[in-house]
DNA sequence: AGAATAAGTTAGTTGCACCTAACTTATCAT
DNA sequence: ATGATAAGTTAGGTGCAACTAACTTATTCT
């Protein structure tokens, strides 16, 4: 009963194991171990559900777990979620390159495709559209080894007046968000300059070529910069 | 519990649930309803299982079936199948044609992407190969809509001495009998002549160009061509 | 016609992945 | 320090999709 019990051939985990593990993954990020009511928010899956799956990924070696007391991905788990985010990612870039996708619609096609698609195809759409190293929304693709290297980012919420900075990445799961950023011209690569915060994290202006936008800091909390 | 209760966005129907209706209509197109064990053979399941899902199929409305007596697909079972069998054969072409696939390697990943692409998706990979009109391997893709013009074919054992015919399409269940056919030069859209028959369905021997090769009854079962 | 064989079904079980209801453990605030 | 609240878990149940063992129905062969 290890994990490798699985008869499926392509990843050797179900999709939503997968699915876990990328939420997993993502929780861990911010340093603290995954919660499980976060866990089952993130999925949208009740939380006894949760600690069910848990026990599970567990006793598989994909995460260790003490009792009300969050999960942490193994090394094993860890390279399987990098995995699992790389098909994504990888989908994700080949919808808009190679079949014209909008960035605002591939999230929900690859969240499908990612659990059907072998690490062949994977490769073989990288190298049809020249080995990207980001996804459409600028977030970094894994090596086909299970291993990442992340950017030194800070949100745009947490510049100060007068800065200047790259957009590197914006979170993909909101195509109502990514339709609007497009509009606004913060994508990937534009240099954004912080303008003006209004006190008492009011609305931040920014400057986006010769346009000047006010945006909420909600929203600039989901736009990653490098600053200038 | 109705057939739309199902909570998948993408077909509707499950991954399994796909593939019985596919089954269902292969083995129904020699005329007879499908039998529970032939099911089970082709989907290497065990004939109880077998039962228990042509129930459920029955009751979602997909086939009618008589206990003892086979199954048949309904209009909106066999509208299913076919609406996964354009999956199934869009994305067969499009991985060969725009992803350099070799034609023996297509099927099994094109058997998990059916279940997981959105018809956005195939129309799409449809368009930019230049909506084919069959698979790799000679299949007709049925239309978005599921219906299909099947070509009125027969069988290359079926031909007599010195007859010549077009290869319309061949059997993509074997990798290694789809390599070796390849070889022989045995693709859709070659001429073939049959020189010769041997007796009690014995070799035939066939000419594709300038050479000449045996091939056994079984195999020659398993291309079909049409005549010139 | 009746026995042998083939085909199909029912009965009962399993694992996965979810659910609700009820309970326990941890944390936080007074 | 204790009681409220939040977080997490156990208990028990569901549907799907498979399984084996045992039985029933249909067909075939003499």
């Amino acid at each position: 009963m290890s994990a490798a019990r699985a008869i499926k051939i392509v990843p050797g985990l179900s999709g939503p194991v997968e699915d876990y593990l990328k939420a997993i993954y993502d929780l861990e990020r911010s340093g603290e171990p995954a919660e499980t009511n976060a866990i089952a928010k993130r999925l949208s899956i009740a939380p006894p559900s949760v600690s069910g799956m848990v026990r599970r990924l567990a006793r598989y070696g994909l995460i260790t777990h003490e009792k009300y007391h969050g999960a942490r991905l193994t090394a094993a788990g860890r390279k399987a979620a990098l995995q699992t985010i790389r098909r994504h990612r990888v989908i994700e870039a080949y919808l808009t390159e190679a079949l014209g996708y909008s960035w605002d619609r591939v999230h929900d096609e690859a969240e499908r495709l990612e659990h059907a698609a072998s690490d062949e195809l994977i490769d073989r759409m990288a190298k049809a559209i020249g080995e990207p190293e980001t996804d459409p929304h600028g977030a970094p693709i894994p090596t086909r080894e299970g291993t990442l290297k992340e950017k030194a980012v800070v949100t745009l919420a947490s510049l100060s007046a007068g800065a200047t900075a790259r957009v590197e990445r914006v979170s993909d799961d909101s195509p109502e968000r990514l339709r609007y950023l497009k509009e606004l011209g913060v994508v990937p690569g534009a240099t954004v300059k912080l303008v003006e915060r209004a006190p008492f994290d009011g609305p931040i202006t920014i400057k986006v070529g010769a346009s000047k936008h006010a945006v909420g800091a909600e929203l600039a909390a989901q736009i990653l910069v490098a600053r200038r």
